[in-house]
DNA sequence: TAGATTGTTAATCGATTAACAATC
DNA sequence: TAGATTGTTAATCGATTAACAATC
């Protein structure tokens, strides 16, 4: 055990361990070691011995781990062992993508809101959602006590988008614009952007 | 200048620094430096000269980087300085979204085939390609020599589907389902899972 | 017990930062 | 010239790996 800072690093890794000890999970398979994960998620055994052992003996010498438990504890960690409601800002076609993805509640996320600027937007359905106006937005999501939002709105909104959020409470983004976001030390950024991701791999083509 | 391995770790900045110049250029800005580089996109001025510096000297000191002379350079370092075909597997909601995303094409990239298996979707349009069979995936990846593609099925049929692309030739491969793919050596992989991404924010909350 | 695998230490390896001479 | 900023070196910091005693 290790009540020291965890480095970021870490703390990146460990949602990989669950996703694949959770589909390991649904397989019936009831134990793993560190070798085997490590083979599945490309990463070595070493290492995620030791990223595991920063939080605790979650293991066993000689049989490994036991996935229900390690997958409990993972999920207390990550905070993820309860559901976090999530604000969705962005009705064009990716937000509502998101909108009907299924993969969510299983991991800790449900959608409860779904906003947009565009007033032909507004009123339409966006999932199981009706859009609402930004407008709003500040005050729905402080009322709420929403603390994770998605922003998948144009690079041209997504600065002011983003300080909406964070004036509203919100403290994680996920942001789907093709933009650094600017925002304040104690809110968490994690950017998606397809072209930024093949770009890091069209220089080994 | 520097004719060894490059880090990956170096490598995944580029287009980080290629996007904020992009943006840069857009708006008319001539030049930059380190200094305000970092500020906007988070990182030290230290570090990003040290990265540019890997490839040779793109700067002048006293006044910075010409910024549409560094944008050629980024872009030739990461072979975007031409537009490369993706094939795109998988037209679910994600898919959708993705063949109709505008945000491709001057960032080096453009969908030009569209792939699913469910017969009740091959036929139908998807952006403005019409939805092939994946049983003629892997001859047709082939006899256009495409290198890229976008996952975007079902985590069940994740790894077949990545079979199937390895087997056609694709080299790089943006991958939306929630699991680890295995792949060949020559072949790369990027994960784009938004609840993974949500959860490396959910443990600083 | 014998075999397997953890948790942890120490060694290695790699990345980041600070500082500054060079120079535009 | 004076001011600014690069490219690079050396120092620091942090992450990964290898190895193995502990132990299930």
């Amino acid at each position: 055990m290790n009540a020291e800072r965890i480095p970021d690093i870490i703390i990146g890794r460990l949602p990989v361990y669950l996703r694949a000890l959770q589909r390991m999970a649904e397989k019936g398979v009831q134990t793993t070691s560190s070798q085997e994960l490590g083979e599945r998620v490309g990463i070595s055994a070493a290492q995620i011995r030791k990223d595991i052992s920063q939080f605790g003996e979650f293991g066993k010498q000689g049989t490994g781990y036991h996935i229900p438990f390690l997958l409990d504890k993972l999920r207390a960690i990550l905070k993820v062992d309860r559901i976090w409601d999530v604000a969705l800002v962005g009705a064009g076609d990716m937000g509502h993508a998101l909108a009907r993805y299924q993969g969510f509640s299983n991991r800790g996320f449900q959608i409860v809101m779904v906003f947009d600027n565009d007033p032909s937007k507004v009123g339409q359905m966006a999932g199981n959602f009706k859009v609402e106006n930004t407008d709003v937005m500040v005050e729905r999501i402080r009322a709420a006590g929403v603390k994770v939002a998605m922003l998948t709105v144009p690079a041209a909104a997504a600065q002011e988008a983003a300080d909406l959020l964070a004036k509203a409470g919100v403290k994680a983004i996920l942001n789907y614009a093709p933009i650094s976001l600017n925002v304040p030390p104690d809110v968490r950024v994690q950017h998606i952007d397809p072209a930024t991701h093949l770009q890091r791999m069209t220089y080994y083509l």
